[in-house]
DNA sequence: TTGAAAGCGCTAACAA
DNA sequence: TTGTTAGCGCTTTCAA
């Protein structure tokens, strides 16, 4: 393309009021479809803006309504599907109220994450619905907080942070997915998040920061307890970042001793590494070892075996996000009620029992055989 | 939580001016970084501001600038894997250059994409992605070319439509990757889209209307000509819309008395679909069936086998997207160069030799034992 | 029901 | 360098 041509002067309320003749305030209420107008007049002004092509300016209208019709949804990586699909969710919710909603990516790094709760304020959107990144840094929720503008908090909870918060019981899922491989004979169970923490290592009494990834391992670590295994937080692994971290973390954890027979993936994006590394070292699931992720997408049943995962309502939940944020907005009273989903353990078959040989533990009779 | 606190107003310039005792506009220049202030000014100004919590507010910005530093991008499905990567270069790209990005999802409904270009105009972006959803009703993108305002293609051009379009090379790659299949020997190669097209059937000479899905099957068509079989098209499937409608198109295929030996899936999500049905039928990849799919996603390196697909740089198809997009809201003159990106065939372990027995064909002088 | 006029919060001429 | 004065395109008083 070689001539892009001029951009044209937009057509205005003014240039429509003209053509029908009447003041601009009645063309106004015509188009904009408040105050009253009577039948012929409406009529008439309708015929002239379609003649014209008059579309009306939302910045113009926003800027004295006040309310912009539209959400900003923070997301820390579009392209995790898990996002993708929350975002479905918030989108479909959102047009069905006639919101609009201003996407931005912070790539999981919270200086991306404090701008853009800044330019979606600065762009006076009416709400806002943000998974946070990490909630070391939560001073820019609460400044959002202290605009009036609603928040919702996706998947995450902020400590002392008193905003609504749409998530899953995380802990009981976690907890059940843990136990089904602990009634299998599992004794050394690994989960492997991305959270990075501080000091980069995993000890009891650590404060994680991010609700749902500590509520997935109050669980893991609890039904271990449960089972009466001694010092299940070895096995744990946080700063599962980047494919390569990820590699590394499955091959130190494989290369123990005293290697997991089991691993919990903390998300779908976890899984993808942690399996690709588990093909490279020759590993069979579940042979060698047992695999359970977080998330239940499409591809998990066409490995061999199919994955036992669990399923999250992600598309609900993020619906739920923006159906809540949307009522804040309206300045409806809202109970607290179904804020919390359930997800669920989905067996497949990727859970086996542990072999003979690496079964042996303390606690096992066998174990010199 | 409870009780919302009030919005608050905001702050304004003027407040800001009453502050630090000055003039509005200069208030405004030096909070808005244009024109002249003195570094005294600047900095009781800028002390003001901060003390009182100022943030401006972009929509009275956009308003007499006419530009709202925002870009609006449509995708069909924000759930596919394709328009999340895609978006994520274009969200980088955008960011890169100081633009926000405004997305909406049309679930791959025309008249949903025309209300979006719609909506975006009356929000004055200032240039717009779209991937069109079907080509057949192009008026709404016509209309954005006269409102001047820049409006780039993702992956799909328009006949007769002279705007940027962002692409891979499709036609040649799907000849290529044909090629490899009938090289393998298969004489009976089956191509699934999700094209919805009319009449549902497709037959020489139809209009496509979308130029992605058009150029791969062209490529595939030519090479099988190319390899002297008859008919290619006779195993050409479009309408292939949702799991179930898949479902049902891959079980009538295996059910010809003359089923295929090799499937094309278009994209991912007709893939797993496919390879659903596949395993449900108790069929062996690449035993039975050889597989190709469009897209390379990491999950298709574990399955049992790896899949061959055919690879694009979507991420850099989209910032491409992004900066030229940009480059035409800033006026810049661009060549027309750098807008084909190139697909590659990724052969991994789905493409077999077709069975001896189903091998059988026309050609084939072992036909008969 | 209609019109005139005053803003919304900012930028942009134009003077001083 | 600073201030004054108009707008941007719309909604919203307030009168008529």
């Amino acid at each position: 393309m070689n001539n892009p041509p001029p951009r044209r002067r937009d057509v205005t309320v003014a240039d429509v009021a003209r053509e029908a003749r009447v003041a601009k305030a009645t063309a106004a209420r015509a188009l904009g479809d408040y105050g009253a107008v009577s039948d012929a007049v409406r009529d008439r002004v309708q015929a002239a803006a379609e003649a014209l092509g008059y579309r009306p300016n939302e910045l113009a209208r926003s800027m004295n309504t006040g309310k912009s019709n539209t959400i900003g949804v923070i997301v820390g990586d579009i392209e995790n599907p898990y996002f993708g699909l929350a975002t479905r969710g918030i989108s479909d919710a959102a047009k069905e109220q006639g919101f609009d909603v201003i996407l931005v990516n912070t790539s999981e790094d919270v200086d991306a994450e404090m701008d853009a709760v800044r330019v979606l304020l600065d762009k006076r959107v009416d709400g806002l619905i943000v998974a946070p990144a990490s909630s070391g840094k939560t001073d820019h929720l609460r400044a959002v907080y202290e605009t009036g503008r609603p928040l919702v908090l996706l998947d995450r909870r902020i400590e002392g942070l008193d905003v609504d918060v749409v998530e899953a019981d995380m802990a009981s899922v976690a907890y059940q997915a843990t136990r089904h491989l602990t009634d299998a004979g599992h004794r050394r169970i690994a989960f492997i998040s991305t959270l990075d923490v501080e000091g980069g290592e995993f000890h009891e009494g650590i404060d994680l920061r991010v609700s749902s990834v500590a509520d997935r391992l109050e669980g893991v670590l609890r039904a271990q307890r449960d089972a009466g295994l001694p010092d299940p937080s070895a096995l744990v692994r946080f700063d599962a970042n980047g494919a390569a971290g990820i590699k590394r973390i499955v091959r130190e954890l494989m290369a123990l001793s005293d290697p997991p027979t089991a691993i919990i993936a903390s998300d779908s994006l976890i899984a993808l590494s942690v399996l690709g590394t588990v093909r490279e070292l020759g590993l069979s699931v579940p042979g060698d070892l047992s695999f359970i992720m977080f998330d239940d997408f499409e591809w998990t049943t066409l490995t061999s075996p199919p994955l036992t995962v669990i399923s999250q309502p992600i598309y609900e939940m993020g619906a739920a996000a923006a159906r809540r944020l949307i009522g804040r907005v309206q300045g409806r009273q809202l109970p607290d009620a179904m804020t919390k989903f359930t997800a669920t353990l989905v067996q497949r078959g990727s859970v086996g029992r542990p072999r003979a040989g690496v079964l042996a533990g303390p606690m096992d009779p066998l174990s010199a055989i």
